[in-house]
DNA sequence: ATAAAATACATGTATATACATGAATTGAAA
DNA sequence: TTTCAATTCATGTATATACATGTATTTTAT
């Protein structure tokens, strides 16, 4: 069952097809929660022609960051946006492509340690630039509104 | 290490142990993924007592917006959050839990409508009891920032 | 030194997302 | 009127989330 309707600008209250909200603070979450379904699908869809799922990407990107250390399980599941991520069944697909080899720690034997394979590396850098491209052309609000965003984003968090 | 001189600043960094980012925008798309997680996983440990999921309780509540008029699967699904959630599936555990009713519909035997029972308006009455108390207690943004917030969602999705 | 607790990871279950396909039904065109 | 296209929904598959549990290993406490 598919809903597209393909929107290029479209308001909260048009794709919910909601106008009623209790207060801001409500409709400033669910636009939260809308937000992040439509960076997902925007980046999804690029990372489809890889064969690359959004959380398969996200931690051949994190692997990329100690590169060429190593890093263990524990590492990457600590560095995840959505923190009870699978992190081992997500390695055992990237696994199985080649992106990603595991080897079991010297040091901790309870450890597993995960390398980039070239593979790994070759698909990471053509797939980000594909999507710094989609980015750059789909996400158009300047540094400063950025910034604004961040700082609210993250007083919305701030328990006090 | 600079988690010092940063602490204030460094919510999402420390959330995801990561201080590189390309840009504000780049940092703000991680935000708002992350901020998302962090909304999500604050309704679903207060629904978990209620053995609803996040999607499950949306459902009923748009639902609830209708009452008493029934809505077909696809009135639904254009209403969620999650735009390519698999309603009927959600649909399925509602009518497993007797909260909703499916029948097929008379002027259209395509469609399946479905009702709210007695169980489910309870249940999604004194869910939304303790879901209101807790983003009153967690979310503790002004109406004027949450505003300032919707503004610049909807900006970053503006494509222009 | 040994037992108990904690850690790291794999794996199992239930649910959800994302997408494809098929059946039934409706609507439109020839 | 008959045929074909579109729609509504259920269902199948692959992957992910959320959480619990089991196993091996390491650390801590007695």
């Amino acid at each position: 069952m598919y809903i597209h309707t393909f929107v290029l600008q479209m308001k909260l209250e048009q794709a919910i097809q909601s106008t009623k909200f209790k207060n801001e603070v409500q409709k400033a979450s669910l636009n939260v929660l809308y937000t992040a379904w439509w960076l997902k699908s925007l980046v999804s869809k690029e990372l489809k022609e890889f064969g690359l799922t959004h959380e398969q990407y996200n931690v051949l990107r994190i692997l990329k960051g100690k590169y060429p250390d190593q890093m263990c399980v524990r590492d990457i599941a600590q560095r995840m946006i959505e923190q009870n991520s699978n992190v081992p069944r997500i390695i055992d697909r990237l696994e199985i492509k080649k992106l990603v080899k595991r080897s079991s720690s010297l040091a901790d034997k309870r450890e597993t340690v995960i390398t980039l394979t070239q593979a790994g590396i070759a698909i990471l850098e053509s797939s980000t630039v594909v999507l710094d491209a989609v980015y750059l052309s789909q996400i158009t609000i300047s540094e400063v509104e950025a910034s604004a965003l961040n700082t609210l984003l993250e007083k919305l968090r701030e328990k006090q």
